[in-house]
DNA sequence: GGTAGGCTTCCGCTGAGTGGAAGGAAGCCG
DNA sequence: CGGCTTCCTTCCACTCAGCGGAAGCCTACC
């Protein structure tokens, strides 16, 4: 499009999502300077793109900087992640969690993170990391554990090369980690202890929906000394509930 | 960009934004000649289009169309809308529900519509047309009376041209309307009488954040004959809550 | 095996997009 | 109060990214 382009073969979609992803957790909220150097883009061509963006409803323009618009957050609600998993999901978790007041997730695999798609949590329950929207690593969470043991095998293996640690505990010996994943397809749930955040343990079990694993269903709680034998059978019932929802809703999906 | 543009002056992010408006709530699954058509494009341009919007993650293709991408949703999870109100809101509405069992929602005027934020509902409660990033009319919800009598004169005035009759009981009268939205400033809440829907009364009040009228919260029931006192102080304790969390939070937002 | 519907590839033309430079605007400091 | 910094906005000439018609491809259905 442009003659003097300092990048060229970058295309114009290519430079707007560039944009959109300069906008994570940490960067909810960003200058047009700030904006043009994250998405590593010149001022003239951000400042173009920013106020068209504007214009359409995409972001917003605050006295502090630019934030994600209502109209993206509307069409990320049509997104089948929310439209069917979440909406299906959301009545579980609720019983789920006043059945027993600990916080309660969400979540899918995404790449080699989870995404966490709900949480309800109390005042009275474990303070947690996650929030809606986050990526946190697949090899310290429950969720995450349950979600990396039904991988396809690549995946696998890629996620064994990063073993962050986070907490004293976190597992990052590969073997350790794969002896627990092969574990998780026995018995049908996966724990953590204090592996993510000290103080904090978690029971996850998975989600099937016609053979395969779709998303994972967890719970944070201070101790599973008492609890998991009944924690895990009433995720059980949860997931299974919330599968059975997820096939008699539209099939053709994939 | 292009020589022998059909619409010259169309930026390619106009027509990037067309092909993603293309997706609504009827409409949340789309086939590559359907975006085309809905957003007025060319096949071809589509195409090239889509195609790096389904690379870059904004968009998902399944067999039977394309989706909204996990991207774009996480991206919304990061407008206001979400991380401010309608997280801080979350709990008070929980709260209000677990009390009344009585479908609760949250939601903020875009532009002639309210757009509902949040919902919260079980299984005894009145069915509901509006779901999570829905939009519905204002002049036939309790929750968009709230917010059309807190909002600038010109918007009234601009609403008042189109009041749809969606049951026998809508509001069509301009006048009659200007009179409930004056009384609703007075009175500090609004209500309907089956104006959405058959067998459905709602209340809702406005909640505040410095001076100003940032969102409203609303409650449906079958009748208001019995409860509507107890239903509005309740309101307005929560939206007071809400008012409070959201001042509290950081204030350069605007 | 015909044909209809949807998707993908090809390719020459050109104006939309580019980004440096210069010009505000607002705030801070000595 | 004048100079300095930081951030945003406007201007403009150059040119290649984007455009879209045409043709080809792949299922699926009759």
């Amino acid at each position: 499009m442009a003659g003097n382009t300092s990048v060229p073969g970058a295309t114009v979609v290519a430079r707007t999502i560039a944009l959109l992803a300069a906008f994570d957790e940490e960067h909810p909220r960003l200058t047009l300077t700030e904006l043009s150097q994250r998405a590593d883009l010149p001022l003239t061509t951000t400042h173009r793109l920013v106020n068209e963006l504007t214009k359409a409803g995409a972001l917003t323009r605050t006295s502090s900087g630019y934030v994600v618009g209502q109209r993206l957050w509307q069409l990320g609600t049509l997104a089948p992640v929310q439209t069917d998993l979440r909406r299906l999901a959301s009545p579980f978790l609720h019983d789920f969690y006043a059945g027993t007041l600990a916080t309660v997730h969400l979540g899918v695999r995404d790449k080699l993170k989870v995404l966490y798609l709900d949480r309800v949590s109390g005042q009275r329950s474990v303070p947690v990391v996650s929030d809606i929207g986050s990526h946190l690593p697949l090899h310290a969470t429950g969720v995450g554990k349950v979600l990396l043991a039904h991988a396809p095998e690549a995946v696998r293996r890629e996620a064994m090369k990063s073993l962050d640690r986070i907490t004293p505990y976190t597992i990052t010996q590969p073997a350790q980690l794969k002896a627990q994943l092969d574990r998780v397809l026995t018995d049908g749930y996966a724990t953590t202890y204090e592996e993510m955040s000290i103080g904090g343990c978690s029971v996850a079990v998975p989600i099937w929906q016609d053979e395969t694993v779709v998303a994972a269903l967890g719970v944070v709680v201070p101790s599973l000394k008492r609890d998991k034998v009944r924690l895990v059978s009433g995720l059980r019932v949860a997931a299974h509930g919330i599968g059975r929802s997820l096939s008699s809703r539209r099939s053709g999906t994939r």
